[in-house]
DNA sequence: TGTAAATATATGTAATAACATTATATGTTG
DNA sequence: CAACATATAATGTTATTACATATATTTACA
């Protein structure tokens, strides 16, 4: 539906117009998500996170500011999250022997298994995008990374 | 930037490249807008209910669900954020004689006039697209738009 | 070496968000 | 009209976020 149509709104000119859709647009794409991961009992931050830490868990085990660098939202309280995920068991957090002002933080066996039977996620968010064609995807791709040049 | 440089991120495929970098300029582009809000002491929401309680103003006065159908987070706690403005001296509540169950909500002089001031809020808005052209924009808005269709 | 600066993480706190529940009023239907 | 359903807003509660500050460690360098 135009986005005029579902906030009823008026808007001023096109870029206006642009920036509330994409607000609009994203919230309800990540509420989407958010139900989606609330059945597993994660958060969307807490989620990335997990991944991460799998994605690289065969590397070297990997600090809080790591983690930090990978988030979406470069403001994350990485170490609150971390934190919830170790109350869960599905993360072990060392000192770092090397520089004791670092945690090692890993993902558990439970993490893992936890992922794994998480897969669909993945699969959920592919499909977030689906009423899009791969060219349209790759010209949205194009427009947001313009929108931050 | 490249999306993939900003967040060190992998993405499996074209349509989770989207999602993320959906997600990473809207959140990007609020933070600004935040940032701006700020100085006037306003949040987001604060300022939305606000523009909108101007721009009906000279209509029949709203309720807080008018108001709410017309946040961009339809879950949104309006009644407490009015709260917010109305301790701060910028809208007037008022029971609903005709049906006691809602509340008119209304813009004061003081709210009008910081609104007045904040002009250059609005100026900034359709400035946080400028790297698009227009037709870029309206392209920008297509794809958005059949997103949600 | 001693001291200041920088770095990495954790904590405190107040504001906000998310979600369920409650209170009051109105609408509906037998 | 009584009983129940629905609508509207407010409240309670818990978790999360944002921002500042604190603590511990390492680095730089006079």
């Amino acid at each position: 539906m135009k986005i005029e149509n579902e906030i009823k709104g008026r808007f001023r000119n096109e870029y206006h117009k642009g920036i509330i859709n994409l607000t609009y647009t994203v919230n309800q794409l990540n509420y989407q998500f958010v139900q989606f991961l609330k059945k597993h009992g994660l958060t969307t931050q807490q989620y990335n996170i997990l991944r991460v830490l799998r994605g690289f868990r065969s590397e070297n085990p990997v600090s809080i500011s790591f983690l930090k660098e990978r988030m979406l939202d470069k403001n994350s309280d990485v170490s609150r999250i971390v934190d919830k995920l170790y109350d869960k068991g599905l993360v072990e957090r060392k000192e770092n022997p090397t520089d004791r002002r670092q945690k090692n933080i890993e993902i558990t066996e439970k993490g893992l298994t936890l992922l794994a039977r998480m897969d669909d996620c993945e699969k959920k968010i592919d499909t977030l995008l689906r009423n899009l064609t791969v060219e349209e995807v790759r010209e949205l791709n194009r427009l947001l990374d313009k929108i931050r040049s």
